[in-house]
DNA sequence: GCTAATCTGTACTTTATAGTCAAGATTACT
DNA sequence: AGTAATCTTGACTATAAAGTACAGATTAGC
């Protein structure tokens, strides 16, 4: 449960080119020093965003990445999960079931039920930010976050 | 953003243990069959479990494996911390910080806080759910799961 | 002491993720 | 048309996580 490569340096990219603005874009080579990795990781990861829908790319001269909706219509939690996936996939339990009780036909699992609840707890946030919530600074963000509802306990966030 | 291998089956071979009750055990072979999985990965599981001071090992013949306290003073956070590591590390930032601003030195970053307020979020469950807890089957878990202060949003559960 | 059942530790192989490389395609400008 | 800047793709290598193998140590019972 710890956040991928994928998902730390993607959001990052996100986030800078939702810095650039409207009109403006960024390119590869910018991408990559802004972030410190090379130009091809940043590709990758661009590409990612790119199949996503949430970036799009102009080739050739002058090109580079632009936002391909306005900042507000982009919800990070659906950008998390082109990134990295879901905490919690059903799947799993259905695949990897062992024979005793508990979890052995995927019904009455206690411990599945704690997992969607992480799930839950972890869309809350997310779903209810956008990009156009990150394209501020850290305090604002932390203004930010408090007005989540049922998240009183962030409080002892500074 | 997946739950790992590790924390899946960590989880689950806590759960069986704690349902041996406090003078039952579990052996290596038992586990395995239980979960599905081949012995030497399942002694690899517990060791970690051990390790951690959640279980308390008895070798040689009659041996097995045990709970090392009581389920209510077994908390899911905890095992998690062991099995799986936590979601964000501040450390990632500084490791892996860009040469342009937002996340350069590793001050004023929207993003950063982001990952903050997720890990409040997953905390505020998992620290609150302890072994006890999970010694009962799905149905009651999801009337537990509603129980959790700050997490309203949990009522689309079934 | 011997044996069988059990845990313990290290090293190994396999698979997934992270990150690199090189060749190709597109576009603006002249 | 030619050039330089840019994105695109697939294959490659490196590193981490998942899973296996095996020799060793401990204990109960005889
Ligand atoms: S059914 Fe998936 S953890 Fe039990
Ligand atoms: S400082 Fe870590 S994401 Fe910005």
């Amino acid at each position: 449960m710890k956040l991928s490569a994928n998902e730390e340096y993607g959001l990052r990219c996100l986030v800078r080119i939702g810095y650039a603005g409207e009109g403006g874009s960024l390119t590869i080579p910018e991408m990559s020093q802004a972030e410190g990795v090379s130009p091809a990781y940043a590709a990758k990861i661009l590409r990612v965003l790119r199949r996503g829908g949430f970036v799009k790319a102009a080739r050739g001269k002058d090109g580079g990445y632009t936002l391909a909706r306005p900042a507000e219509a982009i919800v990070i939690g659906d950008v998390m999960d082109v990134l990295g996936g879901r905490i919690f996939e059903s799947s799993f339990c259905d695949s990897h079931a062992g024979q005793a009780p508990i979890c052995t036909r995927s019904v009455d699992c206690s411990v599945r039920s704690l997992w969607r609840a992480v799930q839950v707890a972890v869309d809350q946030v997310l779903s209810k930010a956008t990009l156009r919530d990150l394209l501020q600074n850290e305090e604002e963000m932390n203004t930010w976050v408090r007005t989540i509802p049922g998240a009183k306990g962030l409080h002892f966030i500074q």
